[in-house]
DNA sequence: GTGGTCTAGACCACT
DNA sequence: GTGGTCTAGACCACA
């Protein structure tokens, strides 16, 4: 049981949706290095979604650094720390968000306050 | 003159594009408050796009409160302050960067580091 | 009209065949930077193939730098010479080749020739 | 023991994998005429994998003229030099890579230089 | 009109 | 059994 949930209602695309709860899953550490996910046919199952959705889902991660695909074992996480890469994506994908909080008067201060509450939710 | 940079093969949408520079300029003070911007017509004419498009990107900044569009002035730059708000979507807008983060072992300090870094773009 | 020449009895995937005939199509400059290729409904038209099987090979002529995708102009050649990765890709790539070639005694003489020959199909 | 190494999460097929070890272990002079090789048991026991895979790998490098399998003596390295059809078959399979190359403005000196390279590794 | 997404069902290669 | 490929047809976002 991998406690999925998708929104169907939502108006981003399913495969993203589930790539999104996978990495939750793996910084909350409900998914650890090595463990294997469900396979593209179960996965579809369980969620109710069409298997193709879930295997471009699980291509996505692969090409992100979270998964490996192995003909054997089907899809393992395992985390490819490229730590370099991953602050520049990261400096990029908060770039206009935290214009758009400069914009609102939110101070450098609160947003640390909302990475805490976030990292929070991680860690523990 | 907008100089506003439009990536035709980027595979973000262009109405995207055109409202995240629009939010990086008022940020960055470029754009100030109670300021017009060109019409749908001449801003569609300056960055050779749509008209349409255009006018799908100031309607998006008028839902998120950054300009509000009236018939005698055109679209004008009026950042609405409802803060409250603007923390809950940042959360939620951070929520799976900062798991991506989180799972390559990018520390919490380091995410303050590059919020500095872009609120220094911003401030000065 | 592309002249694109598809072997359904091949054991090569279409999409790689698809993609293999665009790249020596580049390499001959029959199709030249700034071209646009067919849609992908065209193209799956003429060369009698699924769209869906198109548009992967597109997309994988994207991720190795020889096409851009963009939502006026559809696919468009644009060859991103980044020489480092190329030359690096390459070296993988001729790796066993050479090797194949060094156990069955052919010299680096007659390898040389070989690229002559082909270079010169490209060239002229 | 053969040192020959399998990368599960590759997307190269398992039997391709160990069929381009064991032609760089000739190319490399690690392998010689007339040794014998593993048996599919013990091979697929030593590297973990599966022993039908093995027995592809072994196969098909019979028909590249690479080992001769006999039930006394199991396989056994045995390059048939046929120059002609190693020569066609080469050329095939540089055509895409060269042309590739020439895409991205790799010259013909710079070919031959990667050739050297690995030709020195083969060679020494 | 373009590509992107999603579904559905089939066959195949590999393990 | 696994994922990879291919086909087919539908709907949607974007321009």
């Amino acid at each position: 049981m991998m406690y999925i949930e998708i929104d169907f209602s939502s108006d981003e695309a399913l495969y993203m949706q589930l790539r999104n709860q996978i990495i939750l899953g793996i910084a909350t550490s409900r998914f650890h290095q090595g463990m294997s996910l469900p396979s593209v046919r179960q996965m579809a199952e369980e969620i109710g979604i069409n298997m193709h959705t879930v295997n471009k889902a699980y291509n996505v991660l692969r090409q992100e650094g979270f998964v490996k695909i192995d003909r054997r074992h089907g899809t393992v996480i395992a985390v490819d720390e490229n730590k370099v890469r991953a602050l520049e994506e990261m400096k990029e994908e908060l770039r206009v968000i935290i214009a758009k909080g400069s914009c609102k008067n939110i101070s450098r201060k609160e947003v640390y306050a909302l990475i805490d509450e976030l990292y929070f939710e991680y860690s523990e």
